[in-house]
RNA sequence: GCUCUGGUAGCUCAGUGGUAGAGCGCUUCCUUGGUAAGGAAGAGGUCGCGGGUUCGAUCCCCGCCCAGAGCUCCA
């Protein structure tokens, strides 16, 4: 479409369907100019066909064009990884000699990796940080430029990172650089239009990290950022941060006394406190129940079995360097168990299966052992000896879909009765599957076809999937909104194989099972240190490792708050008497140690034979009530499992 | 495993080339207290472990162990 007059024209699209003629040339920032003043001051960048771009680039005729403003998501990555150039021009002014590696925008924020000869001190960040806000002041523009090869070699001749970088960019590609002041990088784009644009940022820290993330390769060190565009936002975050630190599960273990980690038992061998193990049996309990009530069948292995048995799974091979060393005895190497697949296929061979028999589900809570490299270990999330809620399901391929129904009803309900909100990920047949491609596809179908059927907007991991089959996770959100693995649904195609799982079927033949290996916790270690996080330590009043702390006035009012800790008790209730110090004191110490009940006894109550009820967290906001109300309540708010 | 930082009382931490301190907690005594710390006294330390330097090391140096941040890894 050509316009009657001498100065030729493009035009372009917008969202809302309209069409706008401009100039040959115009650019995103010409165009919202064009639309109104406000947005030209809003704009930062522009998708421009599905591409975010920046706002100077000239458009193309005929292109789909979105301005995007601070409302955009996209604009949040552009902002951010504009403030990742603003922060290597800041190093490169306070360490000229700095070498420049990446600096990507990431989830939550921004980082920047730098050679330079010693790590970065915590005042150098500290002045790096100040440093930026000179160059913000500055408002730089960020200017792009394409270049050849050759330029691009002579500009980064004394940076090796940067020609490295340039050595694997096709010939058939674009080679950009930015400039924002003093500042020239290799770099892809895009960006916000000036420096200027940044407002709310912060560094938050910085470590050692590989060149290209290669542990062969040498150590850079990256300091990691965040950056709004609101004030608002930025504090909304660093407060989420120091919420993160005070919920630490590592903090909390210790002065709940629910757990401890010690040099002498040995790294990541987690010692669990009697109010850890309260904790723990709960949810075991909890968790057995509703195994059973699944049609789970409860099995039992040992921790350590004959080497042979991972030469069978083929683990040996692959994981032996996971795996804790072999110890020798009369001639045979044992292993501790570094999983219990291999130990629950043996029952499962252990005799003949009849079709009829199918599905079988075998249950463990499966004590296993893996050597995690040292710098890997962290708390109780991350350990050397861990208790799977493990399963392995023996289904015929036709009972695929059924199965995988009742594998998302019970990590509905159990999920749901710890408070979590969760999404679904289906992984699909990678490269390397071995095994026929189509019966793995027609797995994966029927797995989607579950997903859907469920209405569950999950999400599709293309190629994700293991080499012997593919699988369905769950990703739990908590309290902070991080999100944790919370169940795998894992279907196999080769153990049985290996294993010669195998069922007679009607026909009256031999036919190999399907297996499918589930967690829905993952292990007690990982969810209970989990779920330390999600609550902040204060549990539930089900799961509370003390549910009710009694506290007589004085000790003159012993003997009725004994009488009313006996009455707790007898329904099954985890209760303690406090009898030190002031009750000040007392109340102060039942809130840090976040116990769900205060049950106050003092002449009042000990006349009415009442108890005045000081929930936690609850100030002075309390009630008093007839003490066998306030049993049934708890008992009540207990087997509901209210949260 | 790698880079950096750290390891002092049960916990949180201060401190020093001449064998060590605080607060909390613990024990005992006084107080019998009505809603987030009443008062006093006392006990408690191989200053992570092993070497080295030094007349002398908790402190300086080396190695190891453990922890933290990040990287890498996670069947």
């Amino acid at each position: 479409m050509s316009t009657p007059t001498d100065r030729p024209s493009i035009c372009v699209s917008l969202p809302d369907g309209r069409e706008l003629a401009l100039p040959e040339g115009a650019t995103a920032a010409d165009l919202a100019a064009k639309i109104g003043p406000g947005l030209a001051r809003a704009a930062l960048a522009a998708t421009v066909d599905g591409e975010v771009r920046d706002l100077a680039r000239p458009l193309p005729d005929g292109a789909e064009v979105r301005l995007l403003t601070e409302r955009d998501p996209e604009a949040l990555g552009v902002l951010r990884h504009s403030a990742a150039h603003v922060l290597a021009t800041a190093v490169r002014e306070l360490v000229p000699t700095a070498g420049i590696g990446f600096g990507p925008a990431i989830d939550d924020g921004f980082y920047y990796d730098f050679d330079v000869p010693e790590p970065f001190t915590p005042e150098q960040v500290a002045a790096i940080e100040e440093r930026m806000a000179a160059v913000i002041e500055a408002d730089h523009p960020f200017e792009r430029q394409v270049v050849s090869r050759q330029e691009a070699c002579d500009l980064f001749s004394d940076d090796p990172l940067k020609l490295e970088r340039l050595g694997e960019i096709g010939d058939d590609e674009e080679i950009t650089v930015y400039r924002d002041g003093p500042f020239l990088d290799l770099c892809r784009g895009p960006h916000v239009p000036s420096t200027g644009r940044l407002g709310h940022y912060r560094l938050l820290s910085a470590a050692g990290a590989y060149w290209r993330g290669d542990e062969r390769r040498r150590m850079l060190q990256r300091i990691y950022g965040t950056a709004f565009f609101r004030a608002k936002d930025l504090r909304a975050h660093l407060h989420r941060l120091e919420e993160a630190k005070k919920r630490d599960h590592r903090v909390l273990g210790k002065r709940l006394d629910l757990f401890s980690v010690q040099e002498e038992v040995g790294a990541g061998l987690v010692l669990w406190h009697p109010h850890g193990g309260r904790v723990r049996r709960i949810v075991e309990d909890f968790l057995r129940e509703s195994l059973v009530a699944h049609g789970y069948e409860l099995v039992y292995t040992p921790h350590l079995a004959s080497e042979e048995l991972y030469r069978i799974s083929g683990h040996l091979d692959v994981f032996a360097e996971d795996m804790f060393p072999a110890m020798e005895s009369g001639g045979d190497r044992f292993r501790m168990k570094p999983m219990n697949c291999p130990h629950h296929f043996m029952i499962y061979r252990s005799q003949v299966r009849s079709y009829r028999d199918l599905p079988l589900r075998f249950a463990e809570l499966g004590t296993c052992y893996r050597y995690e490299r040292s710098g890997t270990l962290h708390g109780m999330l991350r350990v050397r000896s861990f208790t799977q809620d493990d399963a392995h399901i023996f289904i015929r391929e036709d009972q695929i879909a059924e199965e995988y129904q009742r594998l998302l009803d019970l990590g509905d309900h159990l999920l749901g009765v710890f408070g979590y909100e969760y999404r679904v990920a289906l992984s699909t047949r990678p490269e390397k599957a071995i095994g026929d491609a189509a019966v793995y596809d027609a797995a994966s179908d029927r797995l989607a076809g579950v997903l859907r059927e469920r209405g569950l907007d999950y999400e599709l991991d293309e190629g994700g999937g293991a080499f012997y089959g593919p699988k369905v996770d769950i990703l739990v959100t908590d309290a902070l909104g991080r999100e944790w693995q919370g169940g795998t649904f894992q279907l196999d195609f080769l153990m049985p194989e290996r294993f010669g799982l195998e069922y007679v079927g009607r026909d009256n033949r031999r036919h190999q099972v399907v297996v499918v290996h589930r967690t829905l916790l993952g292990s007690m270690e990982r969810f209970i240190g989990g779920l330390i996080e999600h609550y902040g330590g204060a549990f539930p009043l089900w799961l509370a490792p003390v549910q009710v702390r009694v506290l007589p006035v004085s000790e003159q009012w012993e003997g009725s708050a004994a009488e009313l800790v006996a009455q707790l008790s007898a329904v099954g209730l985890r209760v303690e008497l406090d009898q030190r110090d002031t009750l000040g004191y007392r109340i102060r110490a039942a809130e840090t140690m976040k116990v769900p009940y205060m049950a106050i006894v003092g002449e009042r109550e000990a006349e009415a034979g009442t108890v005045a009820v000081r929930a936690r967290g609850a100030r002075r906001k309390q009630v008093a009530m007839e003490r066998g109300e306030f049993v049934s309540r708890l008992a009540d708010e207990v087997e509901r499992r209210v949260l």
